[in-house]
DNA sequence: CACGCCGTGCCGCGTCACGGCACGGAAGGA
DNA sequence: TCCTTCCGTGCCGTGACGCGGCACGGCGTG
């Protein structure tokens, strides 16, 4: 199902660039003109991509999109949510919950702080699995080879063995923290919600400038993240 | 292309009942196994469902349709967010902004309130264009026919020479209201942001439960919203 | 006026999607 | 234990339809 591919490139490419028309997106994905063309009409006809503003020859994507994709881990969110406003509610601080992917964990939902300062993250946005608290948090909890460790700041961690000690020091204590090891300034505390075989599903963080989180409010935002998790685990039996 | 658009219905089928195997699938699009099975198995390879946790045949969607999907209005959310978040400070209480789609406004963004009594919406829900404060925001600056009024309440609006003379007084103060007029416990008010050419791109509202806006808050809120609306109109140009 | 680029539409070729069918396995009931 | 049922998977002959090169008309530009 070869078109299928090339219509599901053509939504991906139209999300990114919209709005835009024929021309460019067969140019910026190697394709003949009448291929795209084939592929828009298919799209819009299904109610996936409209065309933008007036213009009928440029397109965008419709909140299909949206909709579709809101259904996502429906029933991890809902029972996460009134966990995760309590958790913003005793800490003042932004909350995220966020879903291990390949390689990554997955921001999937956000409860933000009210203070002026505060980390933005968007929906959907992956972060690394060894620099990350939410990353870590799962790590802590899969058995996977630790080679290929990008360093993103002077406190990423590198090193395979470390990263090891580390992870046993969150499976110890229950949550994972970041000093800075994904952007320099934010840092944030972790904790893993798991399945029924004990495998983490998602995990749940309060994130935080760095300037917001010295060491005593650091591990008492770790008990409050990881006794949420404990309670999320305990209501997915 | 009827296979996209075959594969297309299945993945929405997907993200609506995941986790999901083939028969059920079938069963419920009217479709032979093979033509579902092959749609799986190209979509998979595509990268946008996945085996759920451990039993391979059964599937749910990937969050790159998240991040596809977070891409829309990119631009537009970008410069309300601020504004918005300005409106929740100043109101406590719940903002969204939602986009005209068809005969619908969609919501692509929200703030929420701290008060544990509150409206929550799912990002992407759509909302009628007369019984909504969004949707009668947006509709004041359409000339579109007025006819097919479902009530959805008591008091919804279901005249069309009523909610003629109710734009008209939306175009005048600036804002739209709602009262109760789509579910009968909420309340509203929300005003249009408008493109270059005048037309509505999105609108933007202060949603909270009846009990919580009396008239006198009503009309500050409104005035609120009102110039968060004209500043976005103006940033917009 | 010529040129380049745009979006659109046509059409013959040949590929590949269609869907009926059969198979092996798991679950459950008699 | 055997039989039935439903599951997911894979095969294969037929023919529908997607492929993509190409031409056309419109538009902005040099």
């Amino acid at each position: 199902m070869q078109n299928v591919v090339t219509a599901l490139r053509v939504l991906e490419e139209v999300s990114a660039r919209q709005p835009v028309g024929v021309g460019e997106l067969a140019r910026e994905l190697g394709l003949p003109k009448s291929t795209v063309q084939r592929s828009l009409r298919t799209l819009h006809d299904a109610g996936w991509i409209r065309p933008a503003g007036g213009e009928v020859t440029r397109w965008q994507v419709t909140s299909k999109l949206l909709q579709v994709a809101r259904r996502t881990e429906l029933g991890l969110r809902d029972a996460a949510v009134p966990v995760m406003e309590e958790l913003r509610q005793q800490t003042g601080e932004t909350v995220h919950l966020m879903v291990p992917e390949g390689e990554a964990v997955v921001l999937i939902e956000r409860l933000e702080t009210d203070k002026p300062l505060r980390i933005v993250l968007p929906l959907g946005i992956r972060l690394p699995l060894h620099a990350s608290a939410n990353g870590k948090a799962v790590l802590a909890h899969l058995d996977r080879p630790l080679d290929e460790l990008p360093a993103y700041t002077g406190t990423t961690i590198v090193d395979g063995e470390a990263l090891r000690a580390e992870l046993a020091a969150v499976r110890a204590r229950g949550y994972a923290d970041n000093r800075g090891e994904w952007r320099s300034d934010i840092a944030a505390v972790a904790s893993a919600i798991l399945g029924a075989d004990g495998s983490p599903v998602a995990s749940i963080s309060i994130s935080t400038p760095a300037s917001r989180m010295p060491d005593d409010l650091r591990a008492a935002y770790g008990a409050l993240v990881t006794r949420a998790a404990r309670t999320l685990t305990g209501s997915l039996g």
